[in-house]
DNA sequence: ATGAAAGCGCTAACAT
DNA sequence: ATGTTAGCGCTTTCAT
């Protein structure tokens, strides 16, 4: 029953299979990757002795070898914040029939480690790049084109790709959003969200909510940003606030749907009618505030579709034999209205 | 200004650094490593050569030739979850102040997927592997154990690890919310979680409460199980209906927070004073839901401590400088009662 | 303080 | 259908 137990610890090789199956290592290597013409017969021998062995090929070695490394970086701010595991499905969902592999790396909105989780991403030499935003460090943007792979930025449009990208436009959702509101007659708008810098989709969609808004002569009559803690009790916060310093408003827009359900609830618990005398709207459509007593309005971002997009144009670009893909892909996003906007 | 342009397509190797900076590529590689002595000026030298280059080095050239790889494998069910960004979250921490890098491996919760990711995984020869769970496929044991690499399976501590785990006891968890419920004077019990085989240690959970209410004997007067969906929506739908149902209820327990807060907005919505006619209580401790109207009670998962721990033991076995760490460490979650079960 | 040689475990390209 | 030969771009080890 007993193996020779005397020395567990070196990892097997090719050469162990190649031994243990009495052919070369080469054929076993053809085997291993159902490459070239191989027997039924060899090929059964080779896939026994990898089984009894419990070999595991060392894709370092075969990386190097072949100049090929079949990961994808896809580089995100944050996980934590709905939006991006979510892209993250998408992308998996769309290698799922390739043999690339996603690998996530993570950078808490910070230009820095941003830089430094690149590196060690690129130090991999992966066969595309799937990168949030469109604002990289110079460094940054450096390290991309230079690199030479097939780089995919997403989630927004609005700005110049360094190779492709796949996402939607802020300043148009936000104008959209804009228009919507005012032709449902709302006119004393309050406006919160995530702190600016930190955050530059939220930005443009702000801009071009104002905009819109400014075109047709109205301008947001209070705002507010937070940082940090609970979305959900940070849009409490800042409602009640809001509401005390500017009692007029008949409508409040939240640059995420987390923010927007805790309004939304505070509004109800103070026997606020929604969206009789306070219409709400937040963005991202995310499934996890479904079950709350109204549906919030909100604009879907189109996050899953994104991340497919994304992976497939980085599959297309690593197989000659599929089709090529555009490189700017505009994805739209439309109006939910759910129960907090009225309809014109 | 220009170089020369003519191909931009060879990634730069240490030898292109090496004939800029006029010094040996050993010598490049020591800098770049900063490893043994190199005078300040040559140091220097190097260092201008790889910035005004762009060098970024090849780790699978490295890897293969120090047969090192700072990569953790990190193997999770799925990261839509909560639970695991959280768990991610502890992992970065902890691996900060080490060489060593965390890739994410998403199973979605199937078996097959698991071995198919570890596979993969353990083929990039990882320094450690941390593993969501004590139940893996024969298969997937015999991977991990053949590996020769560090394996912590993590979240759970009821059973025998592969190498070493860090979590909390489910069984325990379940056992000490039976208890307080009890001990509050609720007696007429119902419980609410998702679909048991996927979920070993919501099982776990299970066992225990019924086990500690059998010891009392209190038996669970209703019961439902889910799958997919919005948890918050479920959580709704399956309190109204087991209302319905049995209309003595008096407490109801949740295997997560999530389905807990749908609940709670149910039963606030129907004019019932929790906790008063009715207790609940959920498990997670999630902070997402931090804005509700009354804080559900639960219980902390100590999801980020489980990554931290986890990180430092992997962290410790690759470096002989550090502490030795046990191999079970057991976490012990404190119940927080919130607003929604009340202290006898 | 620096360099030269060997080879990590595979695969491409060419035999046979 | 199978085998042989050279590397892939680094790091280890040993010289100098």
């Amino acid at each position: 029953m007993d193996q020779d137990m005397s020395q567990q610890k070196r990892p097997l090789t090719l050469r162990d299979v190649s031994e243990v199956s009495g052919v070369s290592e080469m054929t076993v290597s053809r085997v291993l990757r159902n490459r070239g013409d191989v027997s039924a017969a060899t090929r059964e021998k080779v896939l026994n002795a990898t089984k009894t062995l419990g070999y595991v090929p060392n894709k370092i070695a075969g990386a190097l070898a072949s100049q090929r490394v079949n990961l994808v970086a896809v580089i995100i701010p944050s996980l934590s914040n709905m939006v991006f595991p979510e892209v993250m499905t998408g992308i998996s969902d769309a290698l799922d029939d390739t043999p690339l592999q996603p690998v996530v790396g993570v950078t808490n909105y910070l230009p820095e480690r941003e830089e430094k989780v690149l590196y060690e991403m690129l130090s991999w030499r992966p066969s595309g790049v799937i990168i949030a935003g469109l604002e990289q460090s110079e460094t940054s943007r450096a390290m991309l084109i230079n690199s030479g792979i097939p780089v995919v930025q997403i989630m927004d449009i609005d700005g110049e790709p360094i190779d492709a990208m796949v996402g939607i436009s802020h300043r148009r959702a936000g104008r959209k959003m804009a228009e919507a509101i005012l032709k449902s007659g709302y006119q004393n708008i309050g406006f919160m969200g995530t702190q600016m810098p930190l955050d530059h989709r939220a930005r443009k969609r702000f801009e071009g909510f104002t905009q819109a808004l400014g075109k047709q002569g109205v301008e947001i009559m209070d705002q507010e940003f937070y940082t940090g803690g609970s979305a959900l009790a940070k849009g409490r916060e800042m409602t009640a606030a809001m509401m005390e310093r500017s009692p007029e408003l008949d409508f409040m827009y939240y640059s995420n749907d987390m923010i927007g359900a805790g309004g939304l609830l505070h509004l109800r618990e103070q026997g606020i009618s929604v969206p009789g005398q306070m219409g709400l709207a937040g963005f991202n459509k995310v499934e996890l505030i479904d079950g709350l007593p109204q549906r919030l309005a909100t604009m879907d971002s189109c996050r899953f579709e994104i991340g497919q997009m994304a992976a497939k144009i980085i599959a297309s670009r690593n197989d000659p034999t599929l089709e090529p893909m555009s490189n700017v892909i505009e994805l739209s996003p439309k109006i939910a209205y759910g129960d907090t906007l009225r309809r014109k």
